[in-house]
DNA sequence: ACGACAGCGCATCTTG
DNA sequence: CAAGATGCGC
DNA sequence: GTCGT
């Protein structure tokens, strides 16, 4: 049976997020009793939401109207908000000197082979190196930096020529060789590669990984190497962002609830079930929540899945109490894969360590987990499935070729994974996470309440602050609680910590009764529930209340 | 070039 | 005021 | 982001 298409169906769903320490209950009592005249409690908070208010810090704003689209794009910046941006590429031909900070190849000292431009292509690339600050020598001089040699030539070829004919006795100190490629693709990426990459290694030449092939050493020495070069530059710790709300932090814990379901049974002549479904919420309340049955399964379902999606796993049961449902054992069918998703990137664990591709797969998760942060679902999407196919791909990907080839890997990301696999690096993914107003925005889109359109809407009008929300912006109800919970909700687990999963999560409760053919009596049932567990403490804020007759859901936070 | 990529419940804003 | 549109979360 | 129209 589909979960979507049954209309009213006699089912009611209550979505409880539980929020980490139990710690900062009293701060929500607080919140929910005596909340500070200066804003209504954010129960049945009437319209004092006037959109045209005066306390804009930016009163220019742009209204974005159109929170799908690229129409939200207003600047010209590389982050987050020019996503949907187009390149804007500038052509230079006539002037000499690319501008200062793109020059890349400034202080280096290049020598060719053949030593001359006569051959125009050559002479094209020697001219392009020097555009980006390069030097060309045509002697051999201790400054050398890099012998850049014709790809027509083997090192065989050049060590008898520089011999033979120019006499060279030692080459200069510092330089290295390479192909005429190394400049060309340094230029194509404005950043220095290493050099010493097999394929910027002249014809012929031993390279280091001929020296020393990965077979050859202890998996544990390449692990070793592996860490230490191509780590990436550490991130700045997120979760100190968040602070600046009025996150106190009560480390007192409220051990144990008076176990209030007895009481409820009793008071409110309910039956075992509700009973028991209060029971078992309060005491998993503090236990690690079992991985949720994630229906999408990105790459198992691109090759064998129809969009049928038939199975709905929860089953039906003639209890009116649907108890949360179980964790599905991952049989030992095991292929399942979860590999896509973000939290199974574990900060310690080695990264699906034995493929070939698992660095590009490290970085490309980066980028979808920025995506993920910003909201974008299709990009997020877009990413995991390209992270999928290339988990499945068995041999190295180098080029935006060969990548292209693969499912779900278009242009975009195929030039992706080339500059990946050439800088172990993305530009986009590093200038995304710099630039200070994807920053800010990341902040507000964790703000429960907060999408894409409104969040980059304060971001431009020039808030950075949570605070700064707080005191000059609208805020609806779920917002403020939102931004009071900030930390609790912010579902997003840290790579760093795989064992933080457990206290980020959620609970579900499918309600149902058999024979009912409508919500109705249900919805009393929940009404009683959510009521009862709201009085004695458990449920601390409500974020969508059933409303009408045909509605169904609740969701709120304990 | 352009839309789909799931569709629905709830809250809120906009429009008439 | 109601109806429709939009934002958001799931 | 990719893919299909």
């Amino acid at each position: 049976m589909q979960r979507n298409h049954s209309a009213p169906q006699p089912s009611v769903s209550v979505s409880v997020k539980p929020n980490k320490p139990l710690t900062r209950k009293t701060s929500l009592l607080r919140y929910d009793t005596s909340t500070p005249p200066s804003e209504s409690s954010f129960t049945g908070k009437t319209p004092s939401v006037l959109p045209s208010s005066s306390q804009r810090p930016n009163p220019e704003r742009r209204v974005v109207s159109d929170p799908t689209g690229g129409s939200l794009v207003l600047k010209n910046s590389t982050g987050i908000a020019s996503m949907l941006q187009k390149n804007q590429k500038r052509k230079r031909e006539a002037i000499k000197l690319v501008p200062e900070d793109q020059q890349i190849f400034r202080g280096l000292d290049f020598f060719y082979l053949p030593a001359d431009d006569k051959n125009p292509k050559r002479k094209m690339r020697i001219t392009k190196a020097k555009e980006y600050g390069a030097k060309w020598t045509t002697e051999l001089e201790d400054d050398v930096t890099h012998i850049v040699v014709d790809n027509s030539l083997t090192y065989e070829h050049i060590m008898k020529y520089l011999k033979e004919t120019l006499k060279v006795q030692a080459l200069p100190k510092r330089a290295i060789f390479v192909n005429e490629d190394y400049p060309i693709d340094c230029i194509a990426f404005r950043r220095i590669l290493d050099a010493k990459q097999d394929k910027y290694a002249v014809k012929g030449a031993v390279t280091e990984s001929e020296e020393k092939p990965a077979s050859q050493r202890s998996p544990q020495a390449a692990q070793d190497e592996e860490d230490i070069s191509r780590r990436t530059p550490p991130r700045e710790d997120s979760a100190s962002q968040a602070r600046d709300v009025e996150g106190e932090e009560e480390t007192q814990e409220i051990s144990q609830n008076p176990s209030p379901a007895r009481n409820f049974q009793r008071e409110m002549g309910f039956n075992d079930p509700l009973a028991e479904m209060i029971e078992f919420v309060q005491t998993k309340k503090h236990l690690p929540l079992d991985d949720e049955e994630n229906e999408e399964r990105p790459s198992s379902r691109d090759s064998m899945q129809d969009p049928g999606d038939s199975d709905d796993s929860r089953e039906r049961s003639p209890s009116p109490v649907r108890k949360p449902s179980k964790k599905k054992h991952r049989g030992p069918k095991g292929s399942f894969n979860q590999n896509n998703f973000s939290c199974m990137t574990g900060g310690t664990g080695e990264t699906t360590s034995s493929n070939p591709n698992a660095r590009t797969i490290e970085i490309l998760q980066e980028m979808g987990d920025f995506y993920e942060q910003v909201k974008d679902q299709w990009r997020t999407r877009a990413y995991r499935m390209a992270i999928g196919t290339l988990k499945k791909t068995t041999n190295k990907i180098r080029t935006a070729e060969e990548a292209q080839e693969l499912p779900k890997i278009g242009k975009r990301i195929a030039d992706k994974i080339e500059e990946i696999v050439l800088t172990d690096g993305l530009r986009r993914l590093e200038f995304a996470k710099q630039d200070p107003t994807d920053r800010v925005l990341q902040k507000f889109l964790k703000i429960y309440g907060v999408g894409p359109s409104q969040g980059l809407r304060w971001a431009q009008q020039g808030h950075k602050t949570l605070e700064d929300l707080k005191a000059n912006v609208n805020l609806t109800a779920n917002q403020k609680i939102g931004i009071a919970h900030y930390d609790d909700f912010d579902t997003r687990i840290p790579r760093e910590e795989v064992t933080a999963l457990a206290s980020s999560g959620d609970i579900d409760f499918l309600i149902t009764k058999p024979s009912t053919t409508t919500t109705t009596p249900l919805l009393t049932f929940l009404d009683d529930l959510v009521r009862h567990l709201t009085s004695t403490g458990f449920l601390v804020a409500a974020l969508a209340v059933p409303r009408g007759d045909s509605s169904s859901k609740w969701h709120g936070a304990c």
